[in-house]
DNA sequence: GATGAATGAGGGTTCATTCAT
DNA sequence: GATGAATGAACCCTCATTCAT
């Protein structure tokens, strides 16, 4: 029956294009876009190395593939961090805790941005990552401006560099632990350790953003 | 002249190696120890292939030794830091600034540690980090002591991990600046955006850390 | 025509590695498994090195394959050798003939045995040559056997040592001719030279283990 | 000193070379010509790989050298084999059994050999291993002069016929072992199977030789 | 007598990719 | 949709050897 037929052959071959994509990602992730060989994709994808070809074109081709279905397979921080009923402060522990909890659980999206930052994004420029960051955009935003709103932030926090600085915490703990390990003498990766770092961060983050009433203004170092 | 000919071959001795040397840190910085060939790091340093193996061994051999002239040769942070006139405040504000400054000066720093993060510390494990990390931990602790004893720190901030918070701050921008402009439209890069940044994350830190006359006890985030 | 080109395309794959094959054991046997290089041998087969590697894995692959094909396709002896109206004389006289008239026809085979034993077998290990030397090792015992049951061969003749005896008086000859010429001053590789041996060979083993009825026993040495 | 420092460097040099001569002998036999490499002779030597060409010109030269030294500093049978005393039979039986020795004490010597063979005696040209074998030679003629001139031994042997064969049955057994023992399934190494062998090769010889009373003539097989 | 520096050629092997069906 | 055959270029590394001192 040729419409069975072709109705498998589809379903095939959305398979095999999965499963290549699949090992794209494990192995980009894992060994970066230079090392990783086309025998290893093919071999882990359980392919023949032509397929390869035949469905993305050529490595750097499923590299973007890759690249691209990273960012949009998943959700950094889920949507409904902006609840109503809950405080700025606690919107932004929150959300801090999101990240760190994302990255924990995705080495490869940690892997694969770092990797993409050594060759200067190059590939990334393809990818819409916009779409992708705008919920995270958004929590944060949320956060912000309910506690400027009510007064317990401070109005000058500009949102894109509070952004950054919570991206920084949260990814350089993931990217970079290997050489802090050494440097520091504190091994980041285990769960104590991540724990305990999301409460130096969290609170760092709230008391450098939070209106203090000190009565003297708080002095701005040099300048 | 036999004196001066010696002389001259133990120069070009040196210099050969030190060539081939200042190549591989280059190199790897800019394509990573996998991507870099022996030809490139024979071409850019104008000698023979072999004699790569000759001073070096093997790629991995000369890979290491970068790594560790690498560290070696940079201090991070100068040790005039903890000057006796300068305030606590002062003196974080300019650790800082150091921090940013020395990343800023060499991307090839901060490219060759994303490669050995991606490596999971491979090589870096055989160099001794302590001891370049020796002044900036130092640094750090002179300002935080300082500002501890002078009732202006909170004394409860931990060392190592508000040390990893100015590393995270300050190395994330230089390493992750191309996925950082495509997610949030910001280009680190130019010297504007790097002060705007800095100002942002000291006065972060700062008032992070700061002992607050708020009259309410600073809340601690969920648990 | 597609069944034609793909007939074509089946035709050449395989003569492309029957060309590789033949290749491998020539060289292997003039030059040595190491002297040997992917070159020569693609050169010689008039294919892509690349193809050697397609084919064969490695080096040692093809070796290997080359070592196993030699044996493989050789009938040391011929099987009509125990043809029952002959003697048990002439059969032996026959065997002994056939395995010169072999080792002088196959210079390639006395070389690759010779390279592997130089390599402690490693090998050759790999290889059944039980089920090529069986027609050689049977040939050899219908002779002995009829010899000893008409009583003209004697009884404690040894069937392995006797078969070990045959093949190294032939195999000896074609092996070691360079040095022998040089030390006894005769050279072996004459076809009058290999007839003059052939028949003393044959002599001394028909002499060596037929029944004497010389009336007194013939001496054990020593013991 | 000068002349106190001269002896010392003269004596220096001689055990430079012969350490040199030793790893050559041993390396070459070990793993042949092309294999060794002045690396491993002169690590093996313990000297400086520049010396190798001081003292032998080429790894060509030391080959030479060493297969020169291999011959000469070995006496292959004792020269007091041809003792009065001893009845040809004796005489051949201890032949036979020197060599044997011989062989099993000296591996180098029949590896060396056979890499020669291989080669085709293309250095072995230019040794002089008549004076070498010289003794083997009349050791055997000894024997069988006596046996001939005592009517025991046949007429019609040829000397150097009979010298092949004794170097054959005694080489192949040490230079074939592991081929033989894959295709036989008796291993020749060791002293059990070796001591075997022998006595199976002493009566094969000797009655191969012996005058026969049979009362008919020997039956020359075919022709 | 002994050494460190340097070389060009070539070793085996693997790369991403395309061909023809 | 899937495959086996084939390719040229490049990979890292090691070879025997010579230079100048």
């Amino acid at each position: 029956m040729p419409a069975a037929n072709r109705a498998t052959r589809r379903r095939n071959s959305a398979r095999t294009k999965e499963r290549i994509l699949r090992a794209g990602i494990a192995l980009f992730a894992k060994h970066g876009p230079s090392a990783t060989t086309i025998r290893m994709l093919a071999g882990r994808a359980g392919v023949n190395r032509r397929m390869l070809y035949y469905y993305f074109g050529s490595k750097e081709g499923l590299y973007r593939a890759a690249m691209r279905s990273m960012y949009e397979q998943n959700a950094i921080v889920e949507t409904e961090l902006s609840r109503p009923g809950l405080s700025a402060e606690e919107l932004l522990d929150r959300f801090v805790r999101a990240l760190y909890a994302f990255l924990s659980a995705h080495p490869e999206f940690v892997r694969l941005l770092t990797w993409e930052n050594l060759r200067q994004g190059r590939t990334v420029r393809h990818v819409d990552i916009g779409a992708v960051m705008e919920p995270v955009v958004e929590a944060l935003r949320v956060a912000l401006d309910r506690g400027k709103s009510e007064g317990r932030f401070r109005r000058d926090i500009d949102e894109k560099q509070l952004l950054i600085s919570c991206m920084s915490l949260s990814f350089f703990t993931f990217a970079n632990r290997h050489t802090v390990s050494r440097a520091v003498g504190v091994d980041l990766a285990s769960s104590d350790a991540v724990e305990r770092r999301v409460k130096h961060v969290v609170r760092l983050l709230l008391d450098g953003i939070r209106v203090h009433e000190d009565g003297r203004r708080p002095r701005r170092s040099r300048s």
